[in-house]
DNA sequence: TTTGTTATGTTATAGTATAACGAATAATGA
DNA sequence: TCATTATTCGTTATACTATAACATAACAAA
């Protein structure tokens, strides 16, 4: 069972796009550009490889450029950066608010976002124990994924 | 209660030599002063914070220095690494086998390490449910402490 | 000591991110 | 419609983080 990217990049787009319209927001050719390049796969991408892809289709913008279409993107929540690889990914579940869970595999590089609520929640409850008063979890799990673990 | 910080610095220091001597690893200078240096308190530090730092004692080292002793200290799990700060942080659990989860004030910038097995299990268990093989886990939890909620 | 190994010094450069300011574009109201 | 205002984007410069590559020094074992 192999998916249909094609149906997980055109699900990202038109979820930004209504949401935008939703926050009245805009949703530029460069912020759905940059979603839509991030989308092009499951692997975290860095702003630099963006400003590459960018430099062929528009033409090669700076640095700034970038960095704030996905300034953008991650405040609506439509994608998360890995803080480990200093690296973006597209969101599965923008339409929801949730906590930034990831299952990366060293091999293949792809990303998978959970939204296991028993983690978030226990992570939550343990901070509350220690009188901490969580606002943003980050938790990014490395290993191997079902297909690399064949393969090694 | 305030805590006596000078007997967690020389906590680290001791068990770091311990740990080296077992290890057959050599604590040198450069690396116990980095290492002390990363304990000056409980607050993530950056590298260049710490090459600022030697400059003092130190003749100001090139960066690949004080990243080689980083590398050695993080390697032996003598420090962490905060990644989403790129910052660097005194293990309190140096002599045991752990995975990395903190909680980070946004307000003070102290770090308190948990290592809370029921959060690492129940990541793994997760991940493995999804068929993948955990290697290592990050987690990194900002909000704000018990000193600092009261002051905001 | 000699030899091999590990650690450190040094120079250069790669990779990631933002500050600051000006130009262009889009939304708003007269 | 046009002027006003706010937002977005372009551009230059620079700060911050990290590593490659090679030379030298310190240490450990034979």
């Amino acid at each position: 069972m192999t998916h249909n990217h094609q149906h997980c990049i055109t699900d990202a787009l038109e979820t930004a796009e209504q949401l935008c319209q939703q926050r009245q927001l805009r949703f530029t050719k460069l912020r759905r550009r940059v979603l839509e390049l991030i989308w092009t796969n499951h692997k975290p991408v860095g702003a630099y490889q963006l400003l590459k892809a960018l430099k062929t289709t528009d033409d090669m913008p700076a640095p700034p450029t970038v960095y704030r279409a996905l300034d953008f993107l991650l405040q609506q929540g439509f994608i998360h950066r890995i803080a480990s690889l200093n690296a973006f990914i597209g969101c599965c579940f923008a339409d929801r608010q949730h906590v930034s869970q990831f299952l990366i595999c060293n091999h293949c590089h792809n990303a998978t976002e959970l939204h296991d609520k028993r983690i978030s929640g226990l992570i939550y409850k343990s901070a509350h124990d220690q009188d901490f008063k969580p606002q943003q979890q980050v938790l990014e799990v490395f290993g191997l994924c079902h297909s690399c673990q064949s393969a090694h």
